[in-house]
DNA sequence: AGTTATACCCGGACGC
DNA sequence: TGCGTCCGGGTATAAC
């Protein structure tokens, strides 16, 4: 599912497409999809210029003219596709923005959402999440921290939005599969010298998702090679019983705290 | 404060 | 090909 890093990569392969451009029109066959009447939001939209694009944790942001921002999260199977209309997508599509010569496809919104928000608005509905795990700023000491005052399973707070914001179940189990730490452990038995290589990994794993696009594997437009990249490297997730890369133990699935997690026995500690 | 349960939602994968 | 069934899973919320 759409975590911080398939958002990342979205929000940079969009970025030089779409600032500047003016919306000229909009679809909406999915109303629950928007937070507006179907052609009030339309009408809200359209004539209205992109003027950036943001990420904050798993949301998108495109900032328009005269600071209204669509907040776009996509939950779980929620995806992108920019084509022209000869490119359709063969799906069912919940919502669309034409720009310039081509279309904005949002597929698979069924929890997920477009909304329309005055900037002010938004940004109060984003200000609970926690720290962006990326920022330069956010530091070693202050993850020790945050995590320390946490108690539970390690997994549940990794994937806690309020807690560090953008991970979810796929990279918080490459972040402790890296780390070498099972994600079931409690916090209050971790070691400061495992909360060090956790607060590494959760850096590593981040920046290496993104820089090979993530693991959504449908392309955002024909002819884009970035996107889904980091699919056929995911060290860990969705690898059951397939043997560990690290120590060839077959990896095991192990469901706790209503979520499925997967973990190498051998190696993971 | 942590933990668990539940609702939300429906496309698409799967079985026959 | 067609039709019925059921799963997935982040988030909000409530209850314990």
């Amino acid at each position: 599912m759409p975590e911080l890093p398939e958002m990342e990569t979205y929000r940079m392969l969009l970025t030089p497409r779409l600032v500047g451009k003016t919306i000229n029109g909009a679809a909406v066959t999915r109303e629950k999809s928007v937070n507006k009447q179907a052609e009030e939001f339309i009408a809200q939209v359209t004539g209205r210029r992109i003027t950036g694009m943001t990420r904050r944790a798993k949301h998108l942001l495109f900032h328009l003219e005269q600071d209204k921002v669509l907040v776009l999260h996509l939950m779980l199977g929620g995806l992108m596709v920019w084509g022209t209309e000869a490119e359709r997508p063969e799906r069912t599509i919940q919502v669309e923005l034409y720009i310039g010569a081509d279309n904005l496809y949002f597929i698979g919104l069924r929890l997920g959402y477009l909304h329309l928000h005055p900037l002010e608005e938004a940004e109060r509905l984003l200000a609970k999440l926690g720290p962006e795990p990326l920022e330069p700023s956010f530091g070693e000491g202050d993850f020790k921290e945050i995590l320390g005052r946490k108690r539970g399973y390690l997994k549940t707070a990794l994937v806690d939005q309020g807690v560090f914001s953008g991970i979810g179940n796929c990279y918080s189990d490459e972040i402790c599969f890296q780390a070498g730490i099972l994600p079931q452990r409690k916090i209050e038995t971790l070691h400061e010298t495992e909360l060090t290589r956790l607060y590494h990994a959760m850096k590593a794993t981040l920046t290496e998702a993104i820089r090979y696009g993530g693991y959504m594997d449908v392309p955002l437009y024909k002819g884009d090679v970035l996107t889904g990249g980091f699919d056929s490297r995911c060290r860990i997730y969705d690898r059951e019983s397939e043997p560990c890369f690290r120590c060839g133990t077959p990896v095991m699935r192990v469901d706790f705290a209503s979520k499925k997690s997967y973990s190498c026995p051998g190696c993971q500690h």
